[in-house]
DNA sequence: AGCTGACTTTGATACAAATCAATTACCCAC
DNA sequence: GTGGGTAATTGATTTGTATCAAAGTCAGCT
């Protein structure tokens, strides 16, 4: 959250925030069809949303969290269009929109915030759609491994070593590639030293090579 | 633009709009690490939008019509992320950013619809998230016309006929598949009856079929 | 401790799309 | 009209990933 308030003002913006809601894992926070009345602030645990086709299949759109926003695909239609599962037990703010945009209007740092919020999701999803489109299934992994570590490491966790929430079906629908192939892609790593992986527990040994296959600056 | 202002307020409103910026074909209206001022309300023309790898890749994130706003990727760092190509003679309106929020502020229902623009421009790049991630080329590429078809009867042209503004590569970029690969597609969709192509002439006969093919609701 | 079920790894094979290559069609300038 | 360049089509072949299949690993439960 921007600085730059009195008190008065950091406390009528701390009501917007004070509802919480915990989620337990596995448990729907928001699903498809839902009414949409709010933005939510991961405080701790780990989020994916996704989209489904009539026939079932699932496209992991991303993996959210601590201080993350989701929700924000609710707003234009007043509607959820993805559902957001936590994939461990959760904790999120509860942020009613109508005052989100109430309060946004009385605080133009507050708005401009809003606004960047919804500009960094979009230019996210343009780094995903590159990945999609152009990217081969080593280039892929690379690229979500080394976005992962970064974000954690910016949390106060390990510059190399990350302990994977989500299985290997949910990584490859996030990368548009099957279980089998995340899997052997893990293990091509893995044997060219430049990973150690075992099971869940990924340690990236070699980060230059991560970047090199990746050859594209670290998404965030 | 939506309704419901007094003629005084209208008349603010359309204040910001005033600026006009013609763009001839082939020419960028903004670029990749261009510092942002504005977004840009398309009049007419097409553009096309995209984003590049170091290595020249070019992975191309949407065809924006008249009606559309380009320019959201600039809020989050104040710089462009992306490139947007006029692909044909073009005509937009500069609506400088900083005008929309202090507006937005006065007038809750621009506020609203600012923020909706937004969260669509999300929603949509989910469903190209879907189509890139699980789709297989002719599901793409019905997709694709499907959405075309859609967004021009909208904007009062034919159900059925299309003039593409943009090259099988460029399609190809969007849809996460070779120029060979679009071609063949087309021919095959051509070959059954479902479509008449000739060159960037397509005319959808059998818009069922279609559907069929990409067996979910059409994208907006 | 042993069972159960979910997840992961690895191997063999099939297939969709990429790549390489050669025409063909079209638009625009002269 | 004619020539030149870009874009599109079509064919032959290769390749990366999906698919099918079978073990292997692990966490949770009784």
């Amino acid at each position: 959250m921007p600085l730059g308030f009195t008190e008065h003002e950091m406390k009528r913006i701390d009501d917007v925030v004070k509802t919480r809601r915990r989620v337990k894992q596995g448990e729907l926070l928001f699903g498809n069809g839902d009414t949409f009345t709010s933005l939510y602030a991961i405080r701790t645990g780990v989020f994916k949303t996704s989209v489904a086709t009539e026939d079932g299949r699932e496209q992991v759109i991303g993996f959210q969290m601590a201080g993350e926003i989701v929700g924000l695909d609710g707003i234009v239609n007043d509607l959820h269009s993805c559902n957001a599962v936590a994939l461990e037990d959760a904790d999120v703010c509860v942020m009613p929109f109508s005052n989100i945009e109430d309060l946004s209007r009385e605080f133009p740092e507050l708005q401009r915030h809003v606004h960047k919020i919804m500009s960094r999701e979009i230019v996210r999803e343009n780094k995903v759609m590159m990945l999609l489109g152009n990217m081969r299934a080593e280039e892929r992994l690379a690229a979500f491994l080394l976005n992962l570590v970064q974000r954690l490491h910016a949390r106060g966790f390990s510059q190399s070593e990350i302990i994977l929430r989500m299985t290997r079906e949910e990584i490859g629908s996030y990368l548009g590639m099957k279980l089998e192939t995340v899997s052997r892609t893990f293990s091509k790593f893995s044997d060219e030293g430049i990973i150690e992986v075992k099971q869940r527990y990924v340690r990236i040994i070699n980060e230059a090579a991560l970047k090199k296959i990746f050859n594209l600056q670290t998404c965030d």
